[in-house]
DNA sequence: TTCGTTGCAAACATTTTGCAGTTTC
DNA sequence: GAAACTGCAAAATGTTTGCAACGAA
């Protein structure tokens, strides 16, 4: 990977990720910091979500109406998504969620590295 | 629903679905159908696919490098993606997969329907 | 004849990218 | 000063849609 440098603005899309748990998208993102840095634009949040999460300090957990949508939390934990509002929560099981990729063999694998359980249905608030 | 009449393209779709194990993108669909309709259109594989999809005939299993993947096989299982060539197989776990949607309780699910599990890694052709 | 289905192409929405200027180190 | 970062706008991409023609019942 590529040597990054400092910046201002890639730390404040940390950091919002890192205080919410809306799972945003980067739009939501975007009109979120926008006040903030008047200057910021769309290809950046872009830029820096994808960099942040080869940097493995985000991921993606959903598309939910064709936005990517990211958490900063990087504790094993799955999502529920409500199929109405596009709300997305996090489920946390009992203790911590069993780590699945030490539990499955897979022929197609040579190696697997993770897993993405998203749950679907209607929030309390649809 | 709006009722649906026969549609010779519609089944030849969703039979190609049934018939393979690749889990197809529209784009997929169409070059291999291509041959046999030569008067098939992309839109058209892209309607039948949501309303497929929505008569639950079919399944979106994975977004792979933002195309959406299908599924018609509906037993319970789940998918491994490789992230290099994009590749998703099958996964099965012993007997049949439990019904996860029973098994958790979601403060902000007034339902729950659904899960969809997909494990990530580098396929043995990778 | 009615209404679902389709081809086609234009429209859409999200994401990516090229470039020139700016910031970080 | 070199290399990373950014705004901007254009381009790329996958998907949806309007419409007139077509097909099924």
């Amino acid at each position: 990977m590529r040597t990054q440098n400092y910046s201002r603005k890639r730390q404040a899309i940390y950091e919002l990720l890192l205080s919410t748990d809306t799972h945003p998208s980067a739009e939501w993102i975007y009109n979120s910091l926008k006040p903030q840095y008047p200057d910021l634009s769309l290809g950046t949040v872009y830029r820096n979500l994808k960099l942040l999460e080869g940097n493995g300090a985000v991921r993606s957990v959903a598309v939910v109406d064709g936005c990517e949508r990211y958490d900063a939390k990087m504790t094993r934990h799955s999502h529920f998504v409500c199929k109405k509002c596009g709300k997305i929560t996090d489920v946390f099981f009992t203790e911590t969620m069993p780590d699945l990729t030490e539990k499955v063999y897979i022929d197609a694998a040579k190696d697997v590295e993770e897993y993405n359980l998203i749950f679907y249905g209607i929030c309390t608030e649809c």
